[in-house]
RNA sequence: UGGGACGUAGACAAGCGGUAAGUCAGCGGUUUUUGGUUCCGCCAUUCGCAGGUUCGAACCCUGCCGUCCCAACCA
């Protein structure tokens, strides 16, 4: 406890922190463990993260360790393949677990032994209600004149007081399956006038003749979150239970099962759960975009999903930085989801390799150019990394330029191409623009004219006359042929839950947040991999799909690059 | 005539009775062969509001206002 060893490492401090500090010193508990509880029930988002990097941290920071273990205590809804999924999406965060590996469902026998426990104490019976009667019987909230919400006291069941045996015969009865589905509860026995709902006697367990993932049709009853947590928090002997904080409401449930178990005090600790505006971070929500067709599948790159993300280009490094610096509070809080892109841009800015492609293509004619020449000329890898080298781009007379670096008319400060401005290819040449070519009948720019300088190979002009504007280019000759997936925010609202009413949020999804187009790239885009990161210069980072074919890469924007053009653009309009 | 929480800048968030950190966004400028990056400035006389205690209050007390959560045999 006056380990110097058991400060945080990284410095991270806040109300969490501090209470494991305190812990600690106090005496409360001599080491600290965590846990992070997923229900296999769906896939990892980044709200997730939040949550079990948290455990995780604190675990690795105060000497202590973090146990993954699986809630699985509904059959409904729960599968293998979410198991895997979220052990895949927890191990690219970038965290382990080792051994601890736990499920809820190795707990039944024990947790049945505990309900047991709990009846001859007197504070566990059967309850014949059926859903709906114990419902009214727990007492409905009413709205009064001023339209705020009460809640009359409820009242007791009739089968409140059956006596310890019949009680111990009904519940060995339920787990033989002598009762139908729903027929039958077991409650805590609590207090039904409580001002908490929680803990107006809750359900214990639920006969439910539903065929489990892991422990097959063992059992046909089910205990409930609100029994099995705090108790298997204290069987793995849980020091820190963290948790978000819709969970506050139960922690007086949560501390009454443990003692009247007298099993290990885990404390349960709540904090606000994250939200990022324009997108939504509720499994429930995500799945239907999913059913619904609204996303190319879970791990669609629009996608707040570990899937999502991964595959959009995003890396843990900036997804663990982007948590370090949201904080951690009990405010409810939405955070901007520029903060998350900034977090990707500053990663990326010092690892991705650098390549040129062109996404909307004009034809650039270098009109001096001696005919079937080719150049190959050095580029820079990474401007933020020497380590990464050069390489050679093929340079010649006939190139793809982007068609918004080109103006027949340039708007006021533009710098780029128009006819007899200058501009440098970069890394190439200085080019001047001697004109253009235009489609008669639909007025379209079909190609641009301009000469180059011959003395400015490479970009620098040796009477150092300043060229504004850098533009790239790929050589046509040499092009390959590329397609990119441009995405925008899944909703044009910053808080798409909060729609107007007799609105459906899913009506409100930006049906044009993915764009595909088809450009051209420098040669070695050709050799890319999948998941392979790539700056495009003046456009954005890139990062390879795995939907490429050979000789056709596919290619997903996972951030552009900011753009004060655009904003200047925006300011004269 | 319910219970549990939370209110510090546009968004997060430090602050723990001694006179408002930091980050993102925004704005202005610098550097630049990416209108990227870098770097430098600016951005809360005030902490939901009103009283009170104190030499001194974002921090303590009282009242009020606002927001969120709770009425699954989900987790």
């Amino acid at each position: 406890m006056s380990d110097p060893a058991a400060a945080p490492a990284e410095g991270a401090s806040d109300f969490i922190r501090e209470f494991v500090k305190e812990d600690l010193a106090s005496g409360r508990y001599a080491s600290v463990r965590t846990r992070f509880p997923p229900e296999p029930n769906g896939w990892l988002h980044i709200g997730h993260t939040k949550a079990f990097n948290l455990s995780f941290s604190v675990a690795r920071e105060f000497g202590g360790s973090c146990n993954l273990r699986f809630d699985d205590t509904n059959p409904e809804k729960e599968d293998q393949s979410y198991v895997d999924a979220i052990k895949r999406d927890i191990r690219w965060l970038g965290y382990e677990w080792g051994e601890n590996e736990f499920y809820a469902s190795d707990y039944f026998e024990k947790l049945y032994q505990y309900a047991v426990m709990l009846i001859r104490k007197g504070k566990a019976y059967v309850d014949d209600l059926s859903d709906e009667q114990i419902r009214e019987y727990r007492g409905t909230a009413v709205p009064d004149r001023n339209n705020i919400t009460m809640t009359p006291p409820g009242r007791d069941s009739p089968w409140r007081d059956r006596g310890v045996e019949e009680n111990l015969d009904l519940f060995a009865r339920m787990r033989e399956g002598e009762f139908p589905d729903g027929s039958r509860t077991l409650r805590a026995r609590i207090d039904m006038a409580h001002p908490n709902l929680n803990m107006r006697d809750p359900v214990m367990y639920r006969i439910k003749r539903e065929t489990h993932y892991r422990v097959g049709d063992a059992w046909c009853i089910y205990p409930m979150y609100d029994f099995q947590h705090p108790l298997s928090d204290a069987m793995e002997g849980i020091t820190h239970s963290l948790c978000s904080l819709e969970f506050e409401n139960h922690r007086p449930l949560y501390d009454w099962f443990i003692r009247e178990c007298e099993a290990f005090p885990s404390r349960q600790i709540e904090f606000a759960r994250l939200n990022i505006t324009y997108t939504v971070l509720s499994k429930r929500w995500l799945q239907r975009l999913v059913s619904e067709g609204l996303v190319d599948g879970w791990d669609d790159p629009r996608m707040p999903t570990l899937s999502g993300l991964r595959r959009r280009g995003y890396t843990p490094e900036a997804v663990r930085d982007f948590l370090s610096r949201i904080g951690l509070a009990k405010t409810n809080s939405m955070v901007e989801i520029q903060l998350l892109e900034h977090c990707l841009r500053e990663d990326l800015n010092k690892r991705a390799r650098r390549a040129m492609a062109v996404l909307k293509p004009l034809r650039l004619i270098i009109e001096n150019w001696p005919a079937g020449t080719v150049e190959q000329l050095d580029a820079v890898n990474n401007p933020e990394d020497e380590s990464a080298g050069t390489r050679r781009i093929p340079f010649s007379g006939e190139l793809w330029i982007e068609r918004d670096d080109f103006a027949e008319v340039p708007p006021p400060k533009y710098f780029r191409l128009f006819p007899g401005n200058s501009v440098r290819l970069r890394y190439g040449y200085i080019v001047t623009c001697t004109g253009f070519d235009k489609d008669p009948a639909t007025g379209e720019i079909t190609a641009v004219r301009c000469t180059h300088d011959p003395d400015t190979r490479g970009g620098n002009a040796p009477d150092n006359r300043k060229v504004k504007g850098t533009i790239h280019w790929v050589s046509a000759a040499h092009a390959v042929p590329i397609e990119a997936r441009l995405f925008e925010h899944l909703f044009p609202n910053e808080r798409p839950m909060e729609v107007p009413a007799g609105v459906d949020w899913v009506s409100t999804v930006d049906r044009g947040s993915k764009q595909v187009v088809g450009g051209w790239g420098e040669p070695c885009l050709a050799d890319a991999a999948a998941g392979d990161s790539f700056q495009f210069e003046r456009l954005g980072y890139f990062c390879l799909d795995p939907d490429s074919r050979p000789g056709k890469p596919v290619f997903n924007r996972s951030v552009s690059l900011r753009d004060s053009w655009a904003k200047i653009e925006r300011k004269q309009a």
